[in-house]
DNA sequence: ACTGTGACGGGGC
DNA sequence: CGCCCCGCCACAG
């Protein structure tokens, strides 16, 4: 089951670093189900690191209060904004053999 | 079976 | 940077 693969996929993320939807997809294998990874993540167990995922270009998509909670959460992991966004240079999360461009 | 929806992403303007 | 549109895929009506 894929839902499991996302699942994996969101705990690998370490404190102090985050992934986006996308990424998570690709690291999980899925290149481009972005959105069964937000499927994922609403209906997620208790305990998942749900926070550590966000939106392309480190951006928080989740609404209203929660959102504000992601935000919080992540600071207190470490995790440092420029405005709205997320410094993913500094916090981006790489899952081992997922980007390769040219050889 | 069909349609609408979403914590998405990328591309075009 | 904002706005729109299209592709994606699983789920709830």
């Amino acid at each position: 089951m894929t839902l499991a693969e996302f699942r994996r996929a969101v705990w690998k993320i370490p404190r102090g670093k985050v992934s986006t939807y996308g990424e998570v997809a690709r690291g999980a294998g899925f290149p481009g189900a972005a959105r069964q990874v937000v499927w994922a993540l609403r209906n997620a167990p208790g305990g998942l690191p749900w926070h550590r995922v966000v939106g392309a270009g480190g951006r928080i998509r989740l609404p209203g209060q929660s959102g504000l909670e992601q935000r919080i959460r992540l600071q207190s992991e470490g995790v440092t904004f420029e405005g709205d966004r997320i410094n993913m240079g500094a916090h981006e999360y790489r899952y081992r053999q997922a980007r390769r461009k040219s050889v």
